[in-house]
Parts: structure tokens; C-alpha cells; sequence
DNA sequence: GCCCGAGTGGCAGTGACTGCCAAGACTCCT
DNA sequence: AGGAGTCTTGGCAGTCACTGCCACTCGGGC
């Protein structure tokens, strides 16, 4: 599905695929002007498929559900806060792999202005919210396993580990309120290591 | 509309909110049954409706939501949450003061057994868990003004006492995913004690 | 020209949820 | 007791997210 027919590798973009392409980017687009133009809610599939030339069956092909119109596949998140982590240095304990992960994820977004406008949208709807907190929970476990082996050596059992991982992220959320608290101002990672610098006494 | 006609005070159950509360009660069990039963997603409101022997439309007027069928309102657990943690004596410390609130809500349970079954309905259900994530941070946020008192001596600030009480919260629900993980076994704080033990170095 | 496979659109259906209106139950007042 | 007013309930129709099905179209290989 996600392949082009052969799936001969890199070096086939197939002009096919670059019409697909196009064409999430355009419903991608429209779906988040309309939804800060009028709110979340306020928007339906309908509109969006509409203004942006696709029938709601094709639109719901592009995108499975509604909420993955923001913030995009989870996949492409996950896997990358998972392979950062891999790609830690042995000695890296696990809070140094997760600040990484972090930082990387932050990475994602082009501009701070991006960040604040789509935080702030997933922030202030409950649906939306609710939905990116079941991401990150999922998050989560996949990240648990690689973390343990890190963990291991200091006699740490597997109820701290998530222990651990759970923490992060949410010094992670943590930060990203109370970045949104200040309208964007100042930098999430030094938040987020101010929050957990308090939380580890 | 939860107060009786004149709201008389304690002494006027009214005999009429008492058959409120048994057809509330009588659709919650239903539904609980025939969650536990077939699954939360095979389960139709019309389904738990006919069998409780009540209209859809009364159901949706009792529950507002098919989440709200588990794990009830979440007014009554936050109410119980932020009185537990207000009635604390002022020379607790915050973490004190949400341990304090997380064994008086464990105590909301009838038995373990119950307990068990609930929680891995909720924790099993996507749309149950992100639901339950959301009430969760929604508590978050009623109890840190409470806490960020406790907090306010030792010099924290407001980004830091958000962080400590996300904390709480995640490694609660990590003590929680790892109690489900042993199938109930042990203690449920005893694994949070763990675990925050392990966060704080 | 013909077929083939993939992408698309339309349509009907399900399930959660809401607004509206009429009928019944209970309370209070006279 | 009788009637007015209020609260509760049920049914109905409608909205919205989402799915399955089928027919159409488009680009490429024979």
C-alpha cells in the first residue's frame, strides 16, 4: 500500500506516487487552515474533501481518521523518537536517550510559529488531545524494550523502567504547556530539563 | 438538575432520585456485563439501552457519553482528588499529598477483582484509554493550583510544579500498566513507590 | 485496440450523539 | 379532588465520522 507497485527500491518515485503526494499535501493543508480558521469541531470531513478537490471516500483512503488530519501518522513519529534512541551511544544512560528522542521529535516541526499554532489546536480540543495522548502512550511501550537493556545494569526491574519512560514524556508535556502557557516563549528542551531537574530533587 | 425540586438539604432524597439512581445503576451494570462480555466496541448504546430497559435517549441523558458508561463521571473523581489532597496537613510536601490522593482513589474500587476487570477493559480500548488520558490530564490541572501552594516554598515555579505532578500522574499509571502486566498482583502503590523511587534516583 | 491493476467517486449503511416535540409522572396550590 | 406547572421520558429525524461495495477511469504492457 504505502510501496508503489514493484517496490524496486529507491530509485522508483514513479510519478505516480508524486501525484499522491500532492495531493495529501493539499488535503493536509486545507485541513489545518480550516481548522484555525473555525476550530476543530467546527469543521467537517465534508468541507475539508470538498475545498480540497477529493471526495470524502478518497480523503478517508489519504488519512484514516479525522484527528490523523493534525500531527500526521504516528507512524513517522514513532520511529523516529525510536530510532534516535537506538542510534544513542552505549554509554548514554536512558534519561540522556530520551532527551535525544526529544529533541529530535521537536526537530519535526519547520518553524517555532508552526509548533506553537498546531500545540495550541491539539492543546485546546478535547478529541484532539485526548487522541495525541493515546499516541504517546503507545510511544511508550514501543520505546520501553530498547530502554530496559540501557536500564538493566543498574538493577532497574521492568515497573520502574516504565516508570521512567513515562516520566519523560510527561516533563515532555509538561514543557510543551507551559511553553504554550508563554505564547512560545523560550525553548521547550530547557523547560523540560527544568521540570524534570525538580521532579529528580 | 441533580438537586431535587427544592433542594431541601440532606434530609430530602425525594424518593423520586432514588429511582433515578437504580436506573442509573441498572444501566452502568449492563453495560459493565456486556462490556466484559463481547467488548467495548462490539457494543451498541441500542444494545445496552434495550436490555436495561430504557430508551437511547434517556441513556444519553443519564451518561452524556459511551465512555462516561466506564469508569463513571469524572466529576466524583476529581472532586475526590482534590479534597483528599487539600485535607493533607500543611507540612506534607506535594508528593505526599498525591499519594495521599491516589490510595483514597484506589479506594473507590469495591475489590481488586473489580479492579482488574476494569482497568484492563480501559487500559485494552483505544478510544476507552484515550478517553481516560484526557479526564486524566484534566485532573492534572485541577490540582495544580493546590499543590503549586506546597510547592511555592522551596522556590518551584509554575513549570515545575506542572512537571511534578505529571510525574505523579505517569508513574501512577505506569504502577498501574505493570500491576495489569502481573495480572494483579502485589500492591498497586507499593509499584508506584517503586517506580517514583526509580525516577528520583 | 485490449486488458490489467490501481485510484477514485458515489452511494448506502452503521453507530454515536443532539434537538425537538409530545406524552406521562410527580408536586404544589387552591 | 382538580388543575397548573414542572420534570422526566420516549420517539423521531437529523448530523457527522467512518466503512463496504461497486462501477468508472486512467496509465501502461501486450
Amino acid at each position: 500500500m504505502a510501496q508503489g507497485t514493484q517496490g524496486k527500491g529507491a530509485a522508483t518515485p514513479t510519478l505516480w506516487d508524486r501525484t499522491r503526494q500532492l495531493a495529501a499535501q493539499e488535503i493536509l493543508q486545507t485541513a489545518l487552515r480550516l481548522f484555525t480558521q473555525q476550530g476543530y469541531e467546527e469543521t467537517t470531513i465534508a468541507q475539508i474533501a470538498r475545498e480540497a478537490g477529493v471526495s470524502q471516500r478518497t480523503l478517508f483512503r489519504y488519512f484514516g481518521t479525522k484527528e490523523d488530519l493534525i500531527g500526521g501518522s504516528e507512524e513517522r513519529f514513532v520511529t523516529l523518537l525510536t530510532e534516535t534512541v537506538r542510534e544513542q551511544p552505549v554509554d548514554a544512560d536512558a534519561w540522556e536517550a530520551l532527551r535525544a528522542a526529544f529533541k529530535a521529535a521537536l526537530s519535526l516541526h519547520a518553524t517555532p510559529e508552526e509548533a506553537l499554532e498546531r500545540f495550541r489546536l491539539v492543546h485546546h480540543t478535547d478529541s484532539l488531545r485526548a487522541a495525541y495522548l493515546g499516541k504517546r502512550v503507545r510511544c511508550q511501550e514501543e520505546l520501553l524494550p530498547l530502554l530496559e537493556a540501557r536500564l538493566a545494569a543498574s538493577g532497574t526491574n521492568r515497573g520502574q523502567a516504565r516508570a521512567i519512560v513515562a516520566t519523560a514524556f510527561a516533563c515532555f508535556d509538561a514543557a510543551t504547556a507551559t511553553w504554550l502557557d508563554g505564547n512560545g516563549q523560550g525553548d521547550i528542551l530547557d523547560l523540560y530539563d527544568q521540570g524534570l531537574a525538580a521532579v529528580r530533587s
